[in-house]
DNA sequence: CAATATACATTAGTAAATTAGGTATTAGGC
DNA sequence: GCCTAATACCTAATTTACTAATGTATATTG
């Protein structure tokens, strides 16, 4: 596994909940703007990105609802729901924590 | 699995050759090090240390060497090589961007 | 009308990590 | 002298997260 895909591995369920804090948005759109963000560095294959997130909805941090659009495409939404963002807060901080710790260890070599 | 130890994943490498890289050090005082210095967030499991050390040996990152010490303990050694320096560069670069990139997302929140 | 993009999803296989052991010696308390 | 904890190495079985490879269906574009 590739250095990069190594050092992502862990982080995905932190990224998908803050996107889904912003707005709701459907899997698809998910996986672009991932990978859209971060140079690369956040992109998520589809076969990781739909089980993760009926994961997270069925632990409750998310809820569904299907949309149509004006041409006829179905969308699935997903939205954060209290007890997901209580999950990216505890996720966000103790990411900070250990990105600290890292940069310690980084630094002191 | 508790999110610490979700987000500790993939960083074992760096962190083990961090470490290596400031003296050669031996299995359990890496692993006593390791809880040490991250206040148990790098705490590595005896069943991932060993195993990882010897495929980074094999990938020819590191060397070992046996030694005795007066009170009769055996300890095996392991010595980062230049090949093991060049990846660590490249670890620790691919991680800041990482982090960067994560903070820009946390931020953004 | 063929190729590409949109949009959902699953299955099989791999890699990294945890859990749970095993061996052997030394140090310290009672 | 004996028991427990610490030191020091290690492996095997299982679980989890991820990738690779597909599959289905419709819309858009050249």
């Amino acid at each position: 596994m590739s250095i990069r895909n190594q050092i992502r591995k862990g982080s995905t369920e932190m990224v998908l909940l803050t996107l889904l804090q912003q707005r709701p948005m459907y899997g698809y759109e998910i996986s672009q703007e991932m990978t859209r963000l971060g140079d690369g560095y956040f992109e998520m294959k589809e076969g990781l990105l739909y089980p993760t997130l009926h994961r997270l909805q069925k632990e409750g941090l998310l809820t569904s609802q299907w949309q149509e659009t004006e041409n006829d495409r179905r969308r699935k939404y997903y939205t954060i729901t209290a007890a997901g963002r209580e999950r990216l807060k505890e996720q966000a901080q103790e990411w900070q924590t250990f990105m600290g710790k890292l940069q310690e260890i980084i630094n002191s070599a």
